[in-house]
DNA sequence: CCAAATTTTGTGAATTTTTCACAATTAAAG
DNA sequence: CTTTAATTGTGAAAAATTCACAAAATTTGG
């Protein structure tokens, strides 16, 4: 009972790299404050995770990679980002092939997904280096130029590889969406690739966090109506959901 | 002088691990603790110090204690290694093209790399996450299937990717070596790939810790003869040195 | 099954650390 | 030599952490 609760912190501890102690309470309202300070205490012991003012991070984290652009980054949303990669990762079978993009909500939903067999393409770094801790998890990363800003990889040379290989499902996300503008991004590379993602895959699925509604970036790759399922946050506004289920889209 | 202190905060830290903020009171007697304070938060930011209760601790220090497959491996014969990495670091020049391999020590020449205006192209995730925290540096990761013991990628049809590439220099390193059956790995398509580098590249430049002398892995990508410089450690047999010498190559 | 012993947990006060706001000092620029 | 900006120091306010002890839960032994 204590033990599956400081595993249990430890989890998650990893999984999100740092929590506040109000952030832990939330994820277990039985304990009290004092109960979960013991935890991490012991956790501190054992050396897997460092107190901090506030809270506590993990130790993996930390070793990963120090400050980077990109965590920073990772630090907005993040709430509402896991949730949908938490969904997001439900609907991933065993035994299939995939391929996720390589932005933040995708780096969460790396790190949401279960070490089941599954083949895996992506072209994130973070997201990449999150998979290749999962045993089972077959792994192939698409190379091409690195973009410093997101740690993803682009690029036309990479296209050509990119179009021999096979996947069910591609789970991508946007930078940006309107109805009139549909999905869309910063560059026109990355743009390119998930056009073609979206040719390829037998389905497509969309996560978006609802703050990127309303927002629009240069280069649209998908319409509204290019996607299987939406998957969003609760605060998705119910004309929108509206707008997608009329044209038989899943929106969870 | 506000800066210096900064550093010089940062180095203590780096050696010590951990101070408390009384110990850095004693260390920096002419300034109050409120100041130091603000240089710890402006470390934290730079990521280089994680403040804790009291005090503060050196990321480098968390980043020593091992945990992962990865990280262990990582662990083993750090010195040499970092030496080595250092001395592959000074040989690079501005304005160039180069090839780095996905080995641990690859890892730490990435680090040492300063950040100036190079092309550099990697089959290793680590060294790529290394490398994109670099402004300057202008880089292409090849993509390909993740092996995960040591987060390289590798596979045929990244190869063809490969050939279109060009690249003055290869700065690789080896798992085994003896004067008989050269320089070998242990995976066959990364065998293939460092082959593919050393036909591209107009120099080769070995770098070879001491503990891999002797010993012998599954497929040869080079013989003695085929590299241009040989990049070692103190440990290096005198004897053996002069078998490269007598070739014409540099021994550093 | 009950009671004693042990472990775990919760509570509020005490302590410590950290933050904040503003003044004082120092360094830099014109 | 002013003026401006940046850096630093101070004490109070806020926050987080620890501490001590009682309550609750769990385990142990009869």
């Amino acid at each position: 009972m204590k033990r599956e609760r400081i595993e249990e912190i430890a989890e998650l501890l990893d999984k999100r790299g740092k929590l506040t102690l109000e952030q832990l309470d939330d994820y277990f309202p039985r304990v009290s404050q004092m109960t979960l300070r013991r935890d991490l205490l012991l956790l501190e012991q054992e050396g897997r995770i460092i107190r901090v003012r506030g809270g506590a991070m993990s130790v993996k984290e930390v070793q990963k990679v120090s400050g980077e652009p990109y965590t920073k980054k990772t630090a907005l949303h993040t709430d509402e980002k896991i949730k949908i990669a938490q969904k997001a990762a439900r609907l991933i079978d065993e035994n299939t092939s995939l391929f996720i993009d390589g932005g933040t909500t995708a780096m969460y939903l790396a790190k949401e997904i279960p070490d089941i067999n599954v083949h895996i393409f992506t072209n994130g770094l973070a997201v990449a280096i999150e998979l290749a801790q999962k045993k089972n998890v077959n792994l192939t990363i698409l190379g091409g130029q690195v973009m410093k800003d997101n740690l993803s990889t682009a690029s036309p040379v990479a296209q050509v590889y990119f179009e021999n290989t096979n996947f069910e499902l591609a789970i991508i996300s946007a930078s940006a969406f309107t109805p009139q503008n549909g999905f869309s991004c910063g560059s026109q590379v990355e743009a390119d690739l998930l056009k073609t993602t979206r040719r390829k895959a037998k389905a497509l699925y969309m996560m978006l966090d609802s703050s990127k509604i309303g927002k629009i970036m240069p280069y649209t790759f998908a319409r509204l109506e290019d996607i299987d399922v939406l998957i969003t946050d609760d605060n998705f506004p119910a004309d929108l959901k509206d707008m997608f289920t009329q044209k038989n889209i899943v929106v969870m």
